[in-house]
DNA sequence: GCTATACTCAAGCATACGCTTAAGGATCCT
DNA sequence: AGGATCCTTAAGCGTATGCTTGAGTATAGC
């Protein structure tokens, strides 16, 4: 677990293919092939997709014989909607203190 | 609200520059030029990267005299956050199948 | 050992990205 | 009107991405 960072693993995630292949690998592991098979590209593309995924820690793979099986890694999953969901919850909190401050100037008006 | 699409909105989350913008803007509106002056680049670059974000539909900008206003949309970041999330879901909700039917093939075994 | 299978590597190529500097409006202020 | 400010557009350039085909390596099964 050395630089996964928050550039890679959103960039996997923005490609059509690789969301494909998480979607597909969150109901279970998978080979190469399997998740070649399905995709509008050539195995060697699919590779290169894949490779991105791993490389931003999304998934994680290892070789058993000649078969390669790959998993999602649920961590970074989490890390990036963590990212997204912590600035949305800044954007509520400086939203209400905005609220409460018009609040306060408007009851100052009234006084 | 046309074609806005989780592609677009995972890459233009995928450029720290980027996130950076937004997470300025989660504590309230900014001009472009406030937005621009701490990246490390010029005025045009910066607004390449806020057009990719606008058009992302992650930020909504209007222009009032000389001056564009920027705000983030947090509709968008909503909708990054779900895909996220409920993959992480599918892939839980897998895994317990996957942990129920070994412990029923345990059982069986033991019959 | 021989063949099929599963993956991996390499070369090549077209397109898209990210940035720069320079020039061009549009608006505000005096 | 004239100058300063804020944004926008244009041209140019180096690098990175995404895919292809073709060849190569390792393992499994007969």
């Amino acid at each position: 677990m050395l630089e996964y960072s928050l550039d890679k693993t959103f960039a996997a995630l923005a490609d059509p293919a690789r969301r494909a292949i998480v979607e597909r690998l969150t109901q279970g592991p998978a080979t190469v092939s399997e998740l070649a098979r399905p995709l509008p590209m050539s195995l060697p593309a699919a590779m290169l997709h894949l490779k991105v995924l791993e490389e931003a820690g999304l998934v994680t793979s290892a070789k058993v014989g000649r078969v390669r099986t790959c998993q999602v890694n649920p961590a970074m999953l989490s890390q990036a909607e963590h990212w997204v969901a912590d600035r949305r919850a800044m954007w509520a909190r400086n939203l209400d203190r905005l609220g409460a401050f018009l609040n306060a100037a408007k009851a100052e008006d009234e006084t």
